[in-house]
DNA sequence: GTTATACTTAAGTAAATGCTTAACCAATCG
DNA sequence: CGATTGGTTAAGCATTTACTTAAGTATAAC
């Protein structure tokens, strides 16, 4: 999943689809690449849970898929919270040795 | 940065720094991996600013840089609220229908 | 029913990744 | 001093990644 964030053109995706649905070739337009590159990139995201897309008629309308988005913001939430209680602990071992001098 | 923490052995990596500091040998102790392979993982994460590192004697100690994992934090918060407040968009749209029906 | 559109598949390739081993330095320790 | 510990450099290698072009297929428009 953060693999999949990992790519510039896949990152661009996905805020372009933060801002609405569209189609394969809406999602190509900004993008310098071919469409089947840009085919390549959604299956990838597709399969790491980030977006969906579904098939009418002809065009495929993708979607971004915001469970995903936020299993990635909890992992760093999670880390950022280890250290921030490190830091406390930390400052209270301090404080505390303040006291005894 | 994503980038960096595509990687599963480096996520772990951080997740052990966000416990506080540990040296090289530490970092590598629960990765089935040689040393140089950490040394390089070590080298990718302080380029990308995750971590930071400073040799003190002949032991190399390394330590988390939280504000890169914060700009991380920032990046997926500010794609779910441009997610969210088009919900909220669809939804009023909804709602507006509802009364002109 | 032909033609254009919107993808899709397949196959190939160049560069980047994630390792490895071997050899090498520089601080300790005895 | 000589050996050990902790890390570092260099080189090489197998995979994976991020594309490409060429050749489909299926729906929609005319």
């Amino acid at each position: 999943m953060f693999q999949a964030l990992a790519d510039p053109s896949r990152r661009a995706m996905v805020e372009r689809l933060c801002r609405g649905p569209a189609s394969v070739s809406e999602l190509a337009e900004p993008l310098e690449m071919s469409l089947p590159a840009v085919l390549q990139h959604l299956q990838l995201l597709e399969t790491s849970g980030l977006i969906k897309t579904e098939k009418v008629g002809r065009v495929r309308s993708c979607s971004i898929e915001s469970k995903a988005l936020r299993r990635a913001e909890d992992w760093i939430i999670a880390r950022r919270s280890a250290w921030e209680q490190r830091f406390d602990r930390l400052g209270a071992y301090l404080a505390e040795n303040e006291k005894k001098k």
